[in-house]
This record gives structure tokens, sequence and C-alpha cells, in this order.
DNA sequence: TTCATATATTCAAATGTTAGAATATTTGAA
DNA sequence: TTCAAATATTCTAACATTTGAATATATGAA
């Protein structure tokens, strides 16, 4: 659950739009299929495949309740994204210092852009 | 900066396990292009193809400096992701309370996975 | 038992991504 | 001025993702 490959096939997954909808709503509570298509313009086995690829993932899972699946959140990385969608990134980091150096040496020329 | 496309974008751009490495090496300093071709075993053009990539995304920038490209890290997004690679992801959440409510109504049916 | 509801699966077309090969550009040094 | 080093760009084939359409499945109710 720790090593690379699962985090980036985890991110990839994550990176639709749709998907960070229905992941913000799953944060709030535990929701069923139908609910989801509530808010989304979608159709509801587009709304089944993207809960399927995300509980393939192990992001989400579901339980079965009469003819309702009831999904929920999963995996804690989840919440950790979701804290950077609703963070506020205002300025762009500090450049570096000027003449930095590299593997290839240092470099005291100019700093042009 | 802070709209949602955004950062699915940035979040798709990240979702590499080599640009995933090239930024993890950016969180420790500025490196040019060469500096990546050492622990990277692809070939130059693609490295330069994923550092664009994530420049254009706005990820990341450079100075010049003699023939050398200087890369360093330019979005606060990319560090928050970072932390996420290196954190560790011991347990799942747990699931939902029994029964839960969703938009279809209260289900008190058997909680069969 | 049939029926409707809730949801999933399969298929295929459209579209996007990746990486190698070849080539171009820029710059400092000789 | 040429040359080599450092890096970027373009093109393209292979591959992956996305979504709608159609269809399948499972379940509770009548």
């Amino acid at each position: 659950m720790n090593n690379l490959l699962w985090k980036v096939e985890a991110l990839k997954i994550v990176s639709h739009p749709v998907r960070i909808a229905i992941l913000e709503e799953l944060s709030k509570g535990v929701k069923c299929v139908s609910d989801f298509q509530d808010f989304l313009d979608i159709r509801q086995s587009n709304v089944s495949q993207h809960l399927s690829a995300m509980r393939h993932a192990g992001l989400i899972d579901y339980f079965v309740d009469g003819r309702l699946r009831c999904y929920f959140l999963k995996s804690p990385l989840i919440l950790d994204l979701l804290d950077i969608f609703n963070k506020e990134y205002q300025c762009e980091l500090s450049g570096p210092e000027c003449c930095p150096v590299t593997k290839k040496g240092k470099y005291p020329g100019d700093r042009n852009k």
C-alpha cells in the first residue's frame, strides 16, 4: 500500500473531474449510485464505470443494501488528496538562489531567464 | 490557480513514475537536464518532454545558465503532493456506520457485502 | 413468477498519452 | 567561424482512457 507505483496509479485514477466530484461527495458520507446522478450530468453507466475504476484501485468500496450499493471512501490517501483540492495555493514557490550547484558544476553566469 | 480543473490537470501531469521521480529530485534542489539522466533510465529527449509538460502545466520552471537549463519547483501544490508520496498509509478508513442514510432513504436491510 | 428499479458490464469509436527516432537550436569554447 | 555539448522539438506508432449505447444482472415488491 505504500510503494510508489500504487500511489501513482491512485493519482492517475483520481485525476478526472467527475471522479474528484464523486470522491468529494463521498467524503461527506455514504452515497448510493443514483445519489451521484443527481449532481453529475453523466449517464448511469458512466457513473458505474467511474465507481468501478476507483473500487478496483482500492480507493473506495461499497456494501450492498437492498438493491442499492452504498459506496464509501476506503483509502486514507484520498482524504489527503481532497485536502489539496480544498486548499488555496496563493503564490509560487520562491525561485532558487543565485548560482545553484548542479551535478554539472557551479555556474556563476548571468541568471537570465 | 485554485480552480478545480487546474488542479485536476496538475494531478494528471504528475501521475507518472518518471515525473514523480523528477519532482522528488527537484524538491531537493535545482537540477539541470543532464543531472536527471544520471538516475533516470530514459533518453534525453524524453526527459525534456517530461520537463516541458510539467513546465507548461506551471508546475516547474527553469532559468538559463550557460547552456544549461536549471529547473526548479514552482507550484506549492507539488510539495503537498510529494508529502503524500512520502507518507505511510497504514490502515483503511473505517467503514460507515450501519444503515446510513442516502438520498434514496434509509435502508435497515442486511448489510451483506 | 413477473416486473420495475438499481446498478454493472461489454463493446466500440473517439480521443489522449507515451516514448523513441530523428532533427533542430543554442551557446561556450577552440 | 566551426564544433561539440546541452537541450528542445517534431513526428509517429503503440497504447491507454473515456464515454455512449446496448445489454445484463440482481433484488424487492406486487
